[in-house]
DNA sequence: GAAAGGCTGTCCAATTAACGGACTTAATAG
DNA sequence: CTATTAAGTCCGTTAATTGGACAGCCTTTC
């Protein structure tokens, strides 16, 4: 049966395949410390071995994957980075915000994140670390989680609207599970987090470690990007929350200021 | 009719539109500085109108790429960038040549590159400015250009073996004549950087610049990358051409050895 | 201000490229 | 040596992609 280019519910047609290949390529990336079997791809998106095979073929006789000889394991490839290469002169959120998150890391002395968002998930963009002596790296430069998994992130998702926050979790629920974190306790967290104006919570995935964040808007006032601050939850009195969260809100602004003249 | 996995000539099949997705993406991260647009697009990659706009409309929905709302231009998109700081950590010569760039550049004062192959074209990784004034920046960090093209990818060309460099000429024919070059030139420079061991030449692009360049081999011997300098005709005398070749020659060489360690 | 030119964006019937169930091969464990 | 688990391949079916044709939108020209 002949269809028209976008089907009734908005999605579009006529590109399936390509839609699959990016589907893998952020699973890949999502997974890129450790690498990823060919059947754990096909498992987490939903997609049937040999197509995901064929595709993986093709990907990496392009470069866009690379799969290691031994282990089997597939990774990001070169042109994937030459890509990012390419495109950073036009993504320059990080490098204006540098000043601000030299100044966060400086005035805390805590590990600072940038998160930025993409689609359904969430990707540090940058990290500094402060000069406190016990480091908090609980996010990797490059690495993409589902959205609301991160402090930062949970940020993001908080100050959209209430719609799009329903639709974003339900659709990431599925992989909230490998994770460690329920649907229900981070839908919570982000109500939270719309009341006080920034999230503030103890990570999920690494005992005694609390982070705070605060989203960054772009010039249409939708919020795109995080900055965020982890340590130990000691150092993290209530106190303090309420400073960094604070000192996170100004720069916030800051940033948003400069994106606005950049453009 | 029915066909096996990859057809007679050892090509693909069954991902037809993932390869024609890469290829508009290579072409565009190739004029990601102007901007591309449609009809340009499908005359460069020679797909129809509508297949190129179907695709674009759907690698920007899911952030690939970026269409400025007022040119109708496409760019790389967030999401390549993204990918690119994904996996950024797996490719490390950028870190590991750093300090040899760096060593060159002070040592001849002029504008070092780093060039890395990508499947028929050459990308520009890193560039390394030195102390004299006049500055010759033939290539942005991310540039991509068909092999043989710059100075630094004429030497990864002129050290791969003779059929390969028959089949990359032949392929890249279409595409010289937009960087004002002709194939019948660079594969007689090609022999040139063959007999020398390293690639010389006066810029084709722009005049009163002349280059050096060095082939970087990875384990297997095969040539992937590439160290070149530039700078103004009048500087790069005959004899100093020779100083440069062999200061490449070494810092190639101990980058391979680096390259031999890491992995 | 009408017509022409050059472009982006859309439609939909024909076709072929992609899909995926079933199979083969390889590696590892018991 | 057999069981198990995963990677890789085959190929008939069919739904997804293709691309010729058309519509709409600016600019430029006379």
């Amino acid at each position: 049966m002949p269809r028209k280019s976008s089907d009734e519910a908005g999605r579009l047609t006529g590109t399936q395949s390509i839609e699959r290949a990016l589907l893998l390529l952020r699973e890949i990336a999502a997974h890129n410390r450790t690498g990823s079997r060919l059947l754990d791809l096909a498992t987490r998106t939903s997609l049937q071995r040999p197509t995901v095979h064929r595709m993986l073929k093709c990907l990496a006789h392009e470069g866009m994957v690379q799969q290691d000889a031994d282990t089997h394991r597939y990774y990001l490839g070169s042109m994937a980075f030459e890509l990012g290469l390419t495109a950073a002169p036009r993504f320059n959120l990080r490098e204006i915000s540098h000043p601000g998150m030299a100044r966060i890391a400086e005035a805390t002395g805590d590990t600072v994140f940038l998160t930025q968002r993409s689609g359904p998930d969430a990707v540090c963009i940058d990290r500094r670390e402060g000069t406190f002596p016990i480091k908090t790296f609980t996010l990797d430069i490059g690495m993409r989680r589902p959205l609301g998994v991160g402090t930062g992130s949970l940020a993001i998702v908080a100050a959209l609207p209430d719609e799009e926050i329903q639709s974003i979790f339900s659709g990431n629920q599925p992989r909230f599970e490998e994770y460690g974190v329920s649907g229900t306790t981070l839908l919570a967290q982000a109500r939270k987090a719309q009341k006080l104006g920034y999230s503030m919570r103890e990570a999920p995935t690494l005992a005694g470690v609390r982070s705070v964040g605060h989203a960054i808007r772009n010039q249409s006032g939708i919020a795109f990007a995080a900055l965020s601050v982890s340590t130990i939850s000691s150092r993290m009195t209530e106190k303090r929350v309420i400073e960094i969260a604070a000192l996170l809100k100004n720069e916030a602004r800051l940033i948003e200021k400069q994106l606005s003249n950049a453009m």
